[in-house]
DNA sequence: GTAGAGGGTTAACGGTGTAAACTCTAGGTC
DNA sequence: GACCTAGAGTTTACACCGTTAACCCTCTAC
């Protein structure tokens, strides 16, 4: 039963908007202008003010709809996560071959990372310092995104499969932090840095040697 | 000609004013309120007129000195980038075993950003768009960094050092990124996470086999 | 008909980086 | 001593920023 008809406790606030009525709505409105401003002109372009202009209401209207800028970038940051899980969910169901699949989702990663650059900056890079924390109870999809690694890596007969599915998210995501930072060797190619990260993943998987020893 | 007796041609940084000599000198002053500032209070509390009222001048004044807050953000970084290098260095000189001093290098790269977080994230974390690129010149030295980690790979027999120790550098940055922006799991003990890091690394460098299995 | 609530507005506060114009002081030259 | 100049530092101001408080207008419920 979807309550609504006479939506009398409607919290704009983080709860889902329900009622897609038949115009967008101001804050569905608001919601794209943003993405799209970002992805345009990039993060530090994203003003209330912009916003609002964009979208043809005042800066303020938009706390009618958002906490405030954090928690509309949270919502962003919610769409891009859904993006993103969605591109590796795609992946998991195609392949069914573990290592194929592990693979594949590097790939993904990499390639939604590179395709969507702003997204992946907010979703990922903002620092903390500029930031409200993202609620840890969203980043439940972020981990379910792990858990299509850890499966993988298991089937692959990996060491500990949580733990490696960390580190290679740690390799996918510093290359990919390195790079859309503009922070590597310019002399490096780009394209074959990714493939090599791809493929040494499998290396990165393998549980330890039982001792350090002499080589 | 000869403006006076005073050295003169004392190039700190970046064409900076001759400025003085004797005293700690404004630029000094300021450069060092700014770091105070920036490991007790983060990046955000970072603004030119709190430099300033720490220092005891006025705001407009650092740009005698700085050409913008980006210039003075730079200086910043040059001077972690210095404190890096010099641990890095430290432990190349007293490891004289490759595989040892990778890990010894390994260890204290992670060690530099745990220890030196808000100093971390200015050097490595703050995105492009909220600051110009620091410049590419100065780069060589965090250039000469991985230097340090390619030769130990070589010795080690890695594949294609240069290559792999960039793919070292994006596991290690990529642990700190989501370690200093509170975005791991909080189920997960870091530190193990660190030491697993750690000793994947020697997997991580292997040349990968020479074939990508059949089919 | 009237009360009330929600969506929207205007005006304002304190903060930011930065540019322009001004003042003050020290040194060099006649 | 008088004048000029250069540079360090200050005041003032601008155009932004996120956010709050107060107000307004329209619709619905009773």
């Amino acid at each position: 039963m979807t309550p609504d008809s006479t939506s009398r406790s409607r919290r704009p606030d983080d709860g889902g908007r329900a009622a897609g009525a038949e115009p967008p709505g101001l804050r569905e409105r608001i919601l794209a202008a943003a993405g799209a401003l970002l992805v345009g002109e990039g993060y530090a372009s994203l003003s209330m003010r912009r916003i609002a202009a964009e979208v043809g209401c005042t800066a303020t209207s938009i706390y009618l709809h958002f906490e405030n800028k954090d928690a509309l970038v949270h919502a962003l940051i919610e769409h891009g996560m859904e993006a993103l899980h969605e591109e590796l969910r795609r992946v998991v169901e195609a392949e069914p071959d573990p290592r194929r699949r592990l693979a594949g989702l590097c790939r993904a990663y990499l390639d939604f990372g590179l395709a969507n650059p702003k997204y992946y900056e907010v979703m990922f890079l903002l620092h903390p310092e500029r930031m409200a924390r993202y609620p840890q109870e969203k980043y439940r999809r972020a981990r379910r995104n792990l858990e299509f690694f850890a499966e993988a890596i298991a089937e692959l007969g990996g060491a500990d499969p949580t733990l490696s599915s960390v580190l290679v998210w740690c390799l996918l995501h510093g290359f990919l932090s390195l790079r859309l930072s503009g922070r590597l060797d310019a002399h490096l190619d780009p394209d074959r840095l990714a493939d090599q990260a791809v493929s040494r993943v499998f290396q990165l998987i393998q549980p330890a040697p039982t001792s350090p020893s002499q080589s």
